[in-house]
DNA sequence: ATATTAATTCTACATTTGTAGAACATCGTT
DNA sequence: AACGATGTTCTACAAATGTAGAATTAATAT
């Protein structure tokens, strides 16, 4: 499943949110906000997709995310990582570690992690 | 510049191929090939997107990528990064050191790979 | 010179995506 | 019971994307 962006976009909201009514979804967006219609669009283009459900209230519903962030955030990551480093870890690996926009904290902080997860599977 | 799927295919093969007619990227699709006039639609839009250039020989070109594969492919991996992980190296560290499809032997390339980086840095 | 090959340009059209107005429905208030 | 706040559905339409036919052009081989 790969969303649009404007999409996307919702279901980032909805993330952050956990669960929220229209309204809510509106007030999220920066200014200039969108129409609420447009919103709702959106949000039936989801459903249709199984992206998100919603509990009725009356004639309000509360909507909720289907879609696991971590699961939609892996997907992309591996598309990204299929398309551009030809599903190859320490390809991908090399240009992770190099980039200009990593300190040297960042990269200090990423070796404890991996230590750390190394001495986790070994048992 | 974020490019669309089909325009983004053809920029993968131009970027294997390097230079390359349009003969050769048709040839380039698995089976069922697009008619050669799709590609030609999908070059002449990723040259008002200044993502290709050409060199002419008579009336055939020589279509060759300006967009470089690695600046496309940091974007794509920054706006991931930002999207998913709220720009955090932890945070994405995190996620991909416990990928379950990670190898034992991916995971040790990859400390490999870190301690390196650290020791080019220090100097 | 003519047919063939390869490509290009133009035009076209369906589908998807982005955005929203108009009309209608419902609940909580006066 | 009428009203305002919210929300939903329907309809609409522009722009972007995916795909390709028809007509035309140019170089090459016969």
């Amino acid at each position: 499943m790969n969303l649009p962006k404007s999409e996307e976009q919702v279901m980032h909201y909805l993330w952050s949110l956990g669960t929220a009514f229209m309204k809510d979804l509106v007030e999220a967006y920066p200014d200039p906000k969108p129409a609420s219609t447009t919103i709702a669009t959106l949000l039936k283009r989801l459903q249709e997709k199984e992206a998100v459900g919603f509990k009725k209230y009356g004639n309000v519903r509360e909507y909720y995310p289907i879609l696991k962030k971590e699961d939609y955030s892996s997907k992309q990551f591996n598309g990204v990582m299929k398309s551009f480093f030809n599903d190859s870890v320490s390809q991908f690996a090399s240009f992770f570690t190099s980039k200009e926009n990593l300190t040297d904290d960042e990269l200090a902080e990423l070796q404890r992690i991996v230590a750390e997860q190394i001495k986790n599977r070994k048992q």
